[in-house]
DNA sequence: CTCCTTAATCAATTTTTTTTGATTAATAAA
DNA sequence: TTTATTAATCAAAAAAAATTGATTAAGGAG
C-alpha cells in the first residue's frame, strides 16, 4: 500500500486527525502533565505519579492518549519511561500564546 | 462579588477553561461546521442541516457546544439564528497553520 | 534464582457525551 | 386567526471516555 501524504489526505480524514489532537488536549489534567513535563523537560510516570497524586494507572492512560496524540514522545530506559514534550507537534496544532500557558520556555 | 481578571484565575481554572475550549474542537463535525461556517461568514441553523445532512436538534446541540467554549457568535434575526466565527477567539488559541485548516481565508 | 520496582494492560464500573425523536416557543406567512 | 417555519430544549437511550483496582511483564538488585 503506498504511503499517504498529507497532500493526498482528504478533508474528512484531516478533520478527523485534528479532532483526535483536540481531544488528547480537551482534559485539564492532561494540559497539567504536558506542563509538568515541559517543566522538568523529560518525566517518568513514577515522578508524575507522586507530584501529581495520581494512581498509575491513570497516568499511563493519559500519557497514552497524549502519546497517540503524537504530542509527547516516550523513551524507554530500563524499567523506566520517559515522556517528552513534542514541541514540534505543539507548535504546529496551537497558538503562540497558548503554547506559552502550557510549555512556558519550552 | 468581584470580577475576575486573567491575571488573577488561577492555573487550575485557567487549564479547565482551555480545556473546554479544545473539547469544543475536539469532534470532527464541529470542525466542519465551523469551517462550514467560516466559508460563508455567517449561517444559520436550516442552512448547516441541510449541507451537512444532519438532524436540526444535533446540530443544536453542536452549535451551542462551540458557542459556550467563544469560539461562534450568535445573532438572531426573526427566527432563524445566524452564527458565525468568533475569529479573534481562534486565533488566540490555535495556530496560522490550523487556522488555515479549519478557517482558511477567514 | 528471588525479590523489588516500574509501567503497561485488563476488566468492570462509573461518568460523561452524543444521539434520537418529540415537544415547545417564537416569529412569519397566508 | 390559522398554518408553517425556525430553532431551542427535553428526556430517554446509546455510545464513548474515564476511573478503579488488579494483574502482568520486563528489568534491575541482592
Amino acid at each position: 500500500m503506498a504511503a499517504v501524504s498529507e497532500s493526498t489526505k482528504n478533508k474528512k480524514d484531516e478533520l478527523e486527525e485534528l479532532a483526535l489532537k483536540y481531544k488528547a488536549l480537551a482534559d485539564p489534567k492532561r494540559l497539567e502533565i504536558l506542563n509538568k513535563i515541559c517543566l522538568k523537560s523529560s518525566a517518568c510516570v513514577c515522578d508524575l505519579t507522586e507530584e501529581m497524586d495520581l494512581p498509575q494507572s491513570k497516568l499511563s492512560y493519559h500519557l497514552k492518549i497524549l502519546l497517540n496524540a503524537g504530542l509527547l514522545d516516550k523513551e524507554a530506559r530500563g524499567t523506566w519511561s520517559f515522556y517528552s514534550i513534542n514541541q514540534r507537534e505543539m507548535d504546529r496544532l496551537i497558538s503562540n500564546q497558548i503554547c506559552n500557558v502550557i510549555t512556558p520556555s519550552c
